[in-house]
DNA sequence: AAAGCAGCTTTTGTCGATAAAAATTCTGTT
DNA sequence: AACAGAATTTTTATCGACAAAAGCTGCTTT
């Protein structure tokens, strides 16, 4: 999704699209919030109509729904949501890890080493700040998985991990924005789950480097909602 | 995506959204076609606003492109694309239809068996005109596939199955427009492949249901390419 | 006090006109 | 004839005004 990567060519709607799913993704629209057309055109400066054009596109990524001559408003987060995002990336994540692994060439295995690099930097070194913690993680996280099943061969298993993905960070950016994120990222064995993943694949080890991603994804749901009751009940 | 189903209490965009969708499902808007927006409002009598916004909403689901200042344009299928499509399908709904064997209740039995008897009876019985069997055969089929997955659980899977279902049904449409649709639809084969699924759903044999979804998905592809040279030149 | 209804306000959704960008045609030059 | 560049046409994208629907408010009735 480029967050923030606003070229001069293009249209308003593709800017309006890219504005509200930013709102949207950092939590600054809440689950449930309904989108007032009036108050996004003072906030954004976009006109009316590419504004509901760009919301619109939103709507099969999953971020809004739309309700007839009720307008669009943002969808909803639960426990439960969570947990179904979980359950539709692995059957797809785990095939297109398994693509990757028999494709990759040296140049894929790089990428993994390198954007592992990077994550893990930064789960060491994570700002304070949670809003910038968030941001700065969810690049860097995103960018290894991305990584992990780049060589996979398939668009379309890409485009819809990649709406997943979104999907996730708004739960990630609710748990990183409460208590110290540090706390969060610098749990010895997040890092380590990472740091095994990656070298699994590139081992070319399909079936445990499939069981590493099987783990990673399903405890993630914990981690969110673990000792966070006011998480909760913020939705 | 329920065809042809427009309430009066639907608006604008939503109408535009369905009648450009099977526009493009049906063929009638081909492949790489320009979306000329003053043609369509001519066409449908839907204002240039709600056709946008209608035609944003396919973006996501793949039909629809948008090339800044240059309009959209329909996406464009090729025998690779087809083949992207069963690739994605096949994780997501196997593992669909594990969870649909393993939680589904006698309620969801008898909803297979009964989808399944339409869509025998449909490929026994196909009317000669390729545009009525093609629609018709989609939905006795899609109503089969989606029974076999309908006791999944998880919201997801269903709707992205729903996507990756309706961007092949441009291909099944191809199919079926060339030559006599009985030929396609009631190759002994096909009928039986499709029975032996339903069959090892409800014995709750979800390994062997598998591997039948898989060989489904994975000759698919052969079928609508192998004999058919014009098919492929008409992309 | 609760329910129902009329009138008002707010908000959504749509239209027609217009600005902006891209595509096309035309023209003059080498 | 080929090409570059200007002028024209076409098409896309956007704005501002308006119609239509939903939501509110307060009154009346029981």
């Amino acid at each position: 999704m480029d967050l923030g990567a606003e070229r001069a060519s293009d249209t308003q709607a593709a800017i309006a699209a890219e504005r509200v799913s930013a709102m949207i993704l950092s939590g600054e629209l809440r689950s449930g919030d309904r989108l007032n057309i009036r108050d996004l055109v003072k906030q954004t400066g976009i006109g009316a109509t590419p504004l509901r054009e760009g919301i619109s596109r939103l709507i099969a990524r999953g971020l809004v729904n739309a309700l007839d001559h009720r307008g669009f408003r943002v969808t909803e987060t639960s426990p439960a949501d969570l947990e179904d995002i979980m359950r539709a990336r692995l059957p797809l994540e785990s095939e297109a890890l398994r693509l990757s692994i028999e494709r990759g060439d040296d140049v894929w295995e790089a990428h993994v080493v390198s954007t592992l690099h990077r994550l893990v930097n930064f789960m060491n070194w994570a700002p304070q700040d949670p809003r910038e913690a968030a941001f700065g993680f969810d690049a860097v996280h995103k960018g290894f998985h991305t990584a992990l099943i780049s060589a996979c061969g398939s668009q379309r298993m890409l485009a819809f991990l990649d709406v997943l993905y979104d999907q996730g960070f708004r739960y990630r950016h609710l748990m990183l924005t409460h208590g110290d994120p540090r706390r969060h990222l610098q749990g010895a064995q997040r890092i380590e789950e990472h740091k095994q993943l990656g070298e699994l694949a590139i081992r070319r080890k399909p079936k445990q480097a499939i069981d590493a991603l099987r783990h990673h994804l399903l405890t993630f749901s914990d981690d969110v909602f673990k000792d966070n009751a006011e998480a909760r009940s913020q939705d």
